[in-house]
DNA sequence: GTTTTTGCAAACCATTTGCAGTTAG
DNA sequence: CTAACTGCAAATGGTTTGCAAAAAC
């Protein structure tokens, strides 16, 4: 898992420690995947750890943050959700905003088109993030 | 001002009533145009009419997003901003993560591209938030 | 051994809510 | 009049922080 010796890596680099802790939530946030809040998160890790605390989760992903493995997402619902960062091939998101379904899909074009605004703004990208809301296919009927 | 005509009828379709706050707090945002905080347009508004309260601002704030003149946005900054909707042309929004200044930009093709994904996953959009992160010009150098 | 990390509980801060008084229709 | 609205203060809920004990190096 490559996530793995990246955040060693970040943590060799800041003079940090590699903890039980930290490992046991990285391996849990990459096994969900995608999408996840520090609530659930925290769930899940109790269950393979139930000494880990809360606070441990938040600064943990914090930390994925920096690191570059995970991206914040805010879906406007008063929390933050955090998802794998898969560098080779960017997603952007469908979300349905009567049953919540996320659906992932790439669009190259549309990535071409942000790097033609950048241009024009003299504006250089970091990441981005779209989001289209409305009804998925089984809402809409 | 088109606005106010729609808050008015929104408010005699839903049996609410009209009334000097939400009337102040309105045209403030207005006046404002764009990425307002609730604090931040409470402070706007005080200054005008010191007893409102900030929960009504809040309140009013909903009432807007929910009549379709305003428009939620977050920034990941653990706050909400809100915007003036305006449905003659979409904008997105190119944020620079060091000075926090956020550029508007419409594109097209982007939203076309939009359409596009969205049609192959049966998918019936309503509305989309596109934030492009990075550096600005002046941040670059 | 020293320094970072942890768990816990308390603190924080944006937002929401209950309520008694006020106002619009 | 009566139902909706308001301001206030208290409650809420996600997230952060201070601290003493524990673990990493």
């Amino acid at each position: 898992m490559k996530e793995k010796e990246i955040l060693r890596e970040h943590i060799a680099r800041h003079k940090m420690k590699q903890t039980r802790q930290r490992e046991i939530i990285l391996e849990t946030f990459i096994k969900i995947g995608g999408h996840v809040s520090a609530e659930e998160l925290y769930h899940k890790v109790i269950k393979r750890d139930p000494s880990v605390g809360l606070a441990t989760v938040y600064r943990t992903l914090t930390l994925l943050c920096q690191s570059g493995i995970a991206q914040q997402q805010e879906f406007g619902e008063g929390k933050t959700r955090f998802e794998v960062v898969q560098d080779y091939k960017h997603h952007d998101h469908l979300i349905c905003t009567k049953c919540g379904k996320i659906i992932e899909f790439e669009n190259c074009d549309i990535e071409q088109q942000q790097e033609q605004v950048a241009k024009t703004h003299r504006f250089t990208i970091y990441s981005h993030k779209l989001e289209i809301y409305g009804l998925c296919r089984e809402c809409k009927k």
